[in-house]
DNA sequence: CTGCATCCGCTTAGATACTG
DNA sequence: CAGTATCTAAGCGGATGCAG
């Protein structure tokens, strides 16, 4: 329980269930909504369940609390538990690690669009806060 | 069916299943065959269906062409058939397309090295050409 | 050599309701 | 506020066999 990844993954490395270490890379982020939520934790610093909860269009609590579990799992986000007037928060940020993967988040994020651009694909997003944030927060 | 994109990925875009563009890059290369695929392709320029297959552990056939496919429509490879001694072959290649994609996935290479080594978590990956090949071939 | 067809199981996510 | 529990649906990959 004190590994530094979660069992999943450990038992894949262990496994030779992986060719390469890229692919031990990609899992860190494959779930459905890691690159959002490590995009925003990256800009923001801290944030509650509840705001990445209605940040995120569509998630459930369910798999929302299942991405993070994964995440801290994994040590690139932690999360911290406290009291304010009886009311029991949680917020979650950016460990360290985390933040080392944010280059390789950028640079996905600059391809997705050049392409996209390039062949003026059609594309409806869910969020739009990527530019914004980034520029000034 | 001359779309730069797979259907599956097209529909993703227009219906918003996208968060924002770094998760359609994710889904360039999140098949569980597609890093090594590209890794190999980038490298050494171009390979036969069967050298992709010997190559790969475990892959069946089934799935290395179902990940060729999906890399073709997404235009970071092509495929060329052609035919020697009335032996229909084919090869795969890389695309400029493709190639654009080379330096995120070298940087998930190496995060992926150095977080694993950090920590001395235990690895067993089934290729282990990747150091080696960019080095001299 | 380069695939495709079929069947099947696992993982992951969605729907919905409930809890401390 | 921050989750859990349960049930269901869908996608992806594995096994095996056949085909041009």
């Amino acid at each position: 329980m004190t590994d530094p990844i979660r069992q999943t993954v450990l038992k894949k490395l262990t496994n030779g269930d992986f060719n390469c270490e890229k692919e031990f890379t990609l899992s860190m982020f494959s779930g459905k909504y890691k690159l959002v939520i490590l995009w925003e934790l990256g800009h923001v610093s801290e944030m509650h369940f509840n705001e990445l909860y209605r940040l995120i269009d569509h998630v459930t609590k369910k798999v929302l609390a299942n991405q993070l579990r994964e995440l801290v799992s994994d040590q690139l986000i932690k999360r911290t538990a406290y009291e304010r007037n009886n009311q029991k928060l949680v917020i979650y940020q950016m460990t360290e690690i985390g933040e080392s993967l944010l280059p390789i988040i950028d640079q996905m994020y600059e391809w997705g669009k050049q392409r996209l651009n390039a062949y003026q694909i059609p594309a409806a997003f869910k969020l739009d806060v990527a530019g914004d944030i980034s520029k000034d927060a």
